[in-house]
RNA sequence: AGAGUUGGCGAGGUGGUUGCAGAUUGUGGCGCACAGCGCGACCCAAUCUGAGGAAAGUCUGGACUCCCGAAAGACCAAACUUGCUGGGUAACGCCCAGUGUGGGUGACCGCGAGGAGAGUGCCACAGAAACAUACCGCCGAUGGCUAGAAUCAAAUAUUUUGGCACAGGUAAGGGUGCAAAGGUGCGGUAAGAGCGCACCAGCAGUAUCGAGAGGUACUGGCUUGGUAAACCCCGGUUGGGAGCAAGGUCGGAGGGGCUAUGGUUGGUCUUUUUCCAGCCCCGCUUUUUGGAGUACCGCUAGAGGUGUUUGGUAACAAACAUCCCAGAUAGAUAACCGCCCUCUAGAAUUUCUAGAGAACAGAAUCCAGCUUAUGUCCAACUCUUUCU
RNA sequence: ACGCAUUUAGAGCAACUUGGUAGCUCGUUUGAUUUAGCAUCAAAAGGUUACAGGUUCAAAUCCUGUAAUGUGUA
């Protein structure tokens, strides 16, 4: 369930504004970053992940796949032209697929990158 | 049956749907430019490929790249946990075979295993003393002092008996300690001591076996604490440093148009000039798009894998055949389903039903090792008990 | 990728160089003091020196391996 190179936040530049002058949504497991670019480009996300949720390289990519699968679900109802950064807290260690794909829909709703059709 | 020891295979297989990354292909789309050929970094489709035995820790050895230095070779210095022998390897501190030694009833396992007969240091406490000595003790034969007896006419002379423990002898015994000068026994002596003998242990020499480390036998004299994972000595090895985030490319690039000249190829031509066509270069202009970033190279065909044969006890090597097998860069492998296989449980008696296929764990320049983490299965061997 | 450092009582640290009975401060417990508490005084408990193996008569210390934690360069 992986998300097309075209979606994806790359660089660190990006990251960094996202951060700074993002708006910030808080969930039990993630944190949503969000800041809206002004054109009609596709939406790009991106996935942080520290070695504080787990120092297995297995676990975290397991995160990181699965979160991305979720994205790619939803990757229609996205409004574009927006960069979203997504920060994994250390209690998503245990989370199942299904956890990530509601609090990721709530957390989209919240900060209002939803398209409701 | 139980308890162990060692070694090995493999990390379920196969098909389908959706999805990601790379490569190749396309009278495909889309964009640019067009008479046409075309170009593209975007999209789509098809085909192929897509994590490990440890990818991990980063403990070693290399390949490769750059910087500094030197250019054969010798000596000195420095560094190195380099240190039994022989072999393997590109190399190693790794592997194999052996020797010695320690452990285990055994299968088997561990070992840095040169030198303390060059020097220095240290060996707490205890003990006299920790490497050179003598506290208690034993002796006091010999010498000394002293008392008596005998010989003699007599003696301070000679002989002899005793005492002292003064010189001296001794290292058996006691005590201390991890360790006290080879051990045990007999002889010997004033008392003792390898002083002598026997056995054991150690050392040296000779012979012999072995490629060697070493083994065995004989002979000899009779002796030398431990520590070098303390400094060190000896032998051995080595240009030094940094590391793919090494190092390199790009200060515009791609496409189209125009102008003049030059180069080159082809055609016309016997040859040259001229002419025509294509390509490249310089300049101008137009359009698209990026702009120091993993954008591109390095970047994956390698001390490569698999199979067979041969040589070798083995590690391993050689020959032949065959295959191409990840190349991401905020970093690609996932989700679901069917069948087969294996295991477990239940029903039941050879079928059915249910469950599981777990664990450790994710490539980032690449190899060779080591170490650590971890689940299943198989084989060989050992010991104990019971039965035949 | 290449390094560096640390690990000792509940907490923070000594002792390691030069091996020889593991200490200090705070905290804890008990007692004294006080009507009571704090403070003070006295005493006590608390350690597999991160783990495993080795050298040594003897290891926190020396050597090797492992683990955990922190950290540097770009």
């Amino acid at each position: 369930m992986g998300l097309p190179k075209t979606h994806r936040l790359r660089r660190g530049r990006d990251f960094q504004q996202v951060y700074a002058q993002g708006l910030k949504r808080r969930g039990r497991y993630l944190i949503l970053r969000a800041w809206f670019s002004a054109t009609d480009n596709p939406t790009l996300v991106g996935i942080s992940i520290g070695k504080k949720v787990s120092k297995k390289a297995v676990v975290r990519n397991r995160i990181k796949r699965q979160i991305r699968g979720a994205i790619r679900q939803y990757l229609p109802n996205l409004k574009p032209g927006w960069k979203i950064a997504i920060v994994v807290k250390s209690e998503a260690q245990t989370c199942e697929y299904e956890h990530f794909l509601r609090e990721l829909k709530q957390l989209l709703i919240q900060a209002e990158v939803w398209h409701g059709h």
